[in-house]
DNA sequence: AAAAAAG
């Protein structure tokens, strides 16, 4: 264990058992399947065990989350919690998010008597309440409840043993600063502290040095860069044609291979409702999830989604970072989303643990900024375009003024038409078919039905 | 300009 901690070079893999853990953990790791942890819990559960407060600069994707649990089960596994004073507290930024952290205290946990609430919003007070009164080992909330229920006298932070904050930095994004701050004043100083941020704006800084001591600065890279393992795609196509676009996303969910299950990315959550629907009305199986929804409505969402029960998540970038989903092979990008460093969060859902994933993303010139924007955080000079001109020809053909296959109805059957390889909508005919029963009987010179594409691409 | 979180 002399090793130093500024080591670059590739060090001999421990195994969980060398880092000092709890036997109960080592079991309930084994029975997980695991033997080997990654490298911001090799480097950080040793210091956590030695009661060290610890500062964490990791994404999602790193195994962040069992460097915290691990510890703190660890910790928690001897003593006992009084009445509405929890011995751990576990900030989350989102409901989701929280829940999941919650998952791993059972599945790691589940050789200890350990008590744990959840205290996020959407759900009721009454249950919440009962538990804290109680007592619980573990309190895992998102900072809304956690206040809340401290202002109704229901809680007491005094008795604090470790108090661990997830995705700090993604708290600042969301105005969640003022309200950590309030929490970290609730809890006494003797608290040990395990802060996590992907990365570490003045804000975060400044927390982090007013409520740390003389933490372990433990900073590992980013998860495989999403170009290794990911297939980026961008589709592009003309602006303003919301029917094309839902067309378009159909056509690549329809021609996406090797499709396991999927989630599209909507920026506004109108739209999520929109696109979910408008799937659900084609005959896919497909649910949306964004904050607006209730809270029952989105854990229902996800957990199918997990559990296989659900193949295509429309969501909002609520679902963009820190969600840990196994196993999504295709991430489509309805929108271009309007940070930049959203992208990298979205596709992130998907070529995980080393597997395969693809990306693909709807582009139109509206998004010109915005895709730049994209391109610049990726550090690509382009992204492959997925061919769907047969697509927009299908679309064009349909919607373009009539030409001369109408003028068959009259001059009989035409054979080019007849085989012509870019079927007409039954809508789109309908359509023609009130206007120009009076067209010209002769072939209309030019084009015809066999536009150039060319021609067609110039839409875009 | 969006979403998230306390209602």
């Amino acid at each position: 264990m002399t090793e130093n901690d500024t080591d670059q070079s590739p060090k001999t893999t421990p195994t969980f058992s060398e880092l000092g853990l709890d036997t109960k953990i080592l079991e309930a790791l084994t029975e997980s399947g695991y033997t080997h942890p990654t490298p911001i819990q090799a480097d950080a559960i040793p210091e956590a065990l030695r009661g060290r407060d610890v500062l964490g600069i990791a994404q999602t994707g790193t195994g962040k989350t069992a460097s915290f649990v691990l510890p703190v089960i660890h910790r928690l596994a001897r003593g006992r919690a009084r009445a509405r004073m929890p011995r751990s507290l576990i900030l989350a930024p989102t409901r989701e998010l929280a829940a999941q952290v919650s998952e791993q205290f059972e599945k790691y946990g589940k050789n200890h008597k350990l008590s744990m609430a959840l205290l996020i919003g959407g759900v009721s007070f009454a249950d919440q309440d009962a538990k804290l009164t109680r007592g619980v080992d573990v309190l895992i909330a998102t900072p809304g409840r956690l206040l809340d229920h401290h202002e109704r006298g229901k809680l007491l932070l005094t008795g604090l043993e470790v108090m661990v904050v997830d995705e700090a930095d993604r708290m600042l994004d969301m105005g969640f600063i003022p309200d950590l701050e309030r929490i970290f004043k609730l809890t006494p100083f003797t608290r040990q502290t395990l802060f996590f941020s992907a990365t570490m704006p003045p804000e975060i800084q400044r927390l982090t040095d007013q409520f740390l001591s003389a933490p372990a600065r433990i900073e590992v890279a980013k998860p495989a860069t999403t170009a290794k393992t990911i297939t980026q795609r961008i589709a592009r196509l003309p602006s303003g044609e919301d029917k094309l676009k839902r067309a378009a996303l159909r056509h690549l969910v329809e021609t996406a291979e090797n499709l396991k299950n999927g989630i599209i990315f909507c920026n506004r959550k109108k739209n999520v409702d929109v696109i979910a629907k408008s799937l659900q009305e084609h005959g896919f199986d497909a649910r949306p999830i964004h904050g607006d929804l209730p809270q029952s409505f989105r854990t229902e969402t996800l957990q199918m989604f997990r559990d296989g029960g659900l193949k295509l998540l429309v969501a909002s970038d609520v679902a963009a970072r820190g969600l840990d989903i196994p196993d999504v092979s295709h991430v489509f990008n309805f929108s271009v989303p309007i940070n930049a460093d959203d992208y990298v969060h979205r596709i992130g859902r998907t070529g995980r643990a080393g597997r395969l994933g693809h990306a693909v993303m709807l582009v139109t010139p509206d998004d010109g900024k915005a895709f730049d924007a994209v391109l610049k955080v990726t550090g690509l000079d382009k992204i492959e375009e997925h061919d769907i001109s047969a697509l927009l020809d299908d679309w064009n053909g349909a919607a373009r003024p009539p030409e001369k296959g109408r003028n068959n109805r009259r001059g009989g059957p035409n054979k080019k038409e007849a085989s012509s390889s870019r079927p007409t909508s039954n809508k789109g005919r309908d359509r023609r078919d009130d206007r120009h029963d009076d067209g010209p009987a002769d072939p209309v010179v030019g084009f015809g039905d066999h536009t150039p594409d060319f021609l067609l691409k110039e839409m875009s």
